[in-house]
RNA sequence: GGGGGGUUUCCCGAGUGGUCAAAGGGGCCAGACUGUAAAUCUGGUGGCUCAGCCUUCGAAGGUUCGAAUCCUUCACCCCCCA
């Protein structure tokens, strides 16, 4: 059998698959193989990780990628796992999302000129000039409509009475389909791959081939990647985990692997690393012998950021997790604190506020609590902190002892969540947000 | 075009004139326990100058000593009929 797919099969990346036998028998020779992608946000996220490595997968065993990002589609909304009518998305906000995350795929893909170099299309080009008679005339004339209302993605949809389906979110389905066909004409590509809830779009693309071009292609998808305890992956309480290192720290990048569950964490190993099998079920076998030494976890989280942030993003948030979990922050010198705190949330107070400055205040300036209520509580729950030290006091005044070095100090909230906070002397400079999203904040 | 149902605090969802900052559940936060896990237990979960005050129940008006609750208009959502 063929090598890719016999590592796909190990690591459970087939879910379904359209003619195995044939498209196994494809393989033996190089071929292009498309992914879509929503550029519904200016930065890739967690989610969009198993596609990509699907792809970066094809094409280390000699296949082109084609990474198709949908400017088209995304203007309409795809209903497919979609609960509600999703919102339209302006051109101009299209074109800045598709050009961030195509910079973020160079990590993973190779776009370079040889044949098997990723390309990057956009199915507006293709669509934005298609008029509506042609397109009824050319590809919705091969759509049964009472084929399209059994697809579960419509169906769903039409059983939940009180939200619906929009002709416009209807037709998604029609514009998804002829990408395929698109993508067959002009780059010969014969393979869609896509998680399984792309299955309905999928084989809609191989059914509308087949009936405009008199070819057969062929489709997989990968099951979707949700955690053991129902959760979509790559979400926590504070937010999407985004690839982009301006939107996610590469500390909390890291630290979002590290967390991973034990009962998680194998198939995150075998669904986005690519570790060899000889070695992943090793982790498995010492995660049953010695599960707090979470060397999985630890593993998964270092091959993930090395790929996304680099070695220097890794080193980076190695040395900051080493800082904040367990070592003592007092004594530690300043320039280091500075250099691991720089990419954590953090705030700036005039020096003058020094003795008057209350915890309580504080909590809020650094964005760890919403308000001074919530600030307030969390001392009163023992869950405040001053570098690493537990202040149970609610009328804490800051003052100069409490300074680390010369200008700063580390306030945390609960055991995770950790803001600096520096005191500057420009007396105009109001205490305000260095960095991206507070990890409390809720937006 | 006609008829019906709906819009409550992060979400779901009670609440039909005062005892409502609003039941219950979920989520989330904190603590204990731990392995930076899970489960479990405990407490918390609108804001503030915090034994008090202020702002919230789709929006705007109105009735009333007093409204999430009653009336009017508007907006949006869903269903049924044409």
């Amino acid at each position: 059998m063929n090598q890719l797919w016999e590592d796909l099969r190990w690591r459970g990346l087939i879910y379904q698959v359209t003619e195995e036998d044939a498209l196994v028998q494809l393989l033996e020779q190089p071929q292009s193989v498309y992914v879509g992608f929503d550029p519904t946000a200016d930065s890739l996220h967690v989610g969009s990780l198993l596609g990509l490595m699907m792809l970066r997968r094809f094409q280390a065993a000699g296949h082109r990628p084609i990474v198709v990002l949908g400017g088209a589609t995304g203007m309409i909304g795809d209903p497919s796992g979609k609960s509600e009518e999703r919102n339209l998305l302006d051109p101009e906000v299209l074109e800045k999302n598709t050009a961030a995350m195509q910079e973020q795929m160079r990590r993973f893909l190779d776009f370079s000129s040889s044949p098997r170099g990723a390309l990057l299309v956009n199915n507006y080009d293709w669509m934005k000039d298609f008029s509506f008679l042609s397109f009824l005339r050319d590809v919705g004339k091969h759509f049964p409509v009472n084929v399209m209302l059994a697809k579960d993605s419509v169906r769903s949809r039409l059983e939940k009475t009180d939200s619906g389906i929009s002709y416009t979110e209807f037709s998604y389905m029609l514009l998804q389909a002829y990408d395929f066909v698109y993508l067959y004409d002009h780059y010969g590509c014969r393979i869609q791959l896509g998680g399984s809830d792309q299955w309905g779009n999928i084989t809609a693309g191989i059914d509308l081939a087949r009936r405009m071009r008199h070819v057969t292609l062929y489709g997989a998808t990968w099951p979707l990647l949700v955690k053991a305890d129902g959760g979509k992956m790559g979400k926590t309480e504070s937010g999407t985990i985004w690839l982009s290192p301006h939107k996610t720290s590469p500390y909390l990048f890291y630290q979002y692997w590290y967390n991973v569950s034990d009962e998680d964490v194998g198939k995150c190993l075998r669904y986005l690393t690519e570790l060899p099998r000889e070695e992943i079920e090793a982790l498995d076998e010492a995660r049953r012998e010695a599960p707090h030494l979470r060397d999985s976890q630890r593993r998964l989280a270092e091959w993930l950021t090395q790929l996304v942030h680099g070695p220097e993003g890794l080193a980076e948030a190695q040395r900051a997790s080493r800082l904040l979990f367990g070592e003592e922050i007092a004594g530690v010198p300043e320039a280091t604190v500075l250099e691991v705190f720089a990419h954590v949330p953090g705030s700036r107070i005039p020096r003058s506020r020094l003795g008057s400055l209350t915890l309580v205040e504080a909590l809020v300036a650094s964005g760890l609590a919403n308000s001074r209520g919530e600030a307030r509580r969390a001392i009163e729950q023992g869950g405040a902190y001053i570098n690493n030290r537990r202040v149970t006091d609610i009328e804490k005044v800051i003052g100069p002892e409490d300074l680390l070095g010369s200008r700063c100090l580390v306030l945390r909230r609960g055991k995770k969540n950790y803001a600096l906070v520096e005191f500057v002397n420009q007396e105009t400079e109001d205490a305000s947000c260095r960095d991206a999203p507070l990890p409390t904040a809720q937006s």
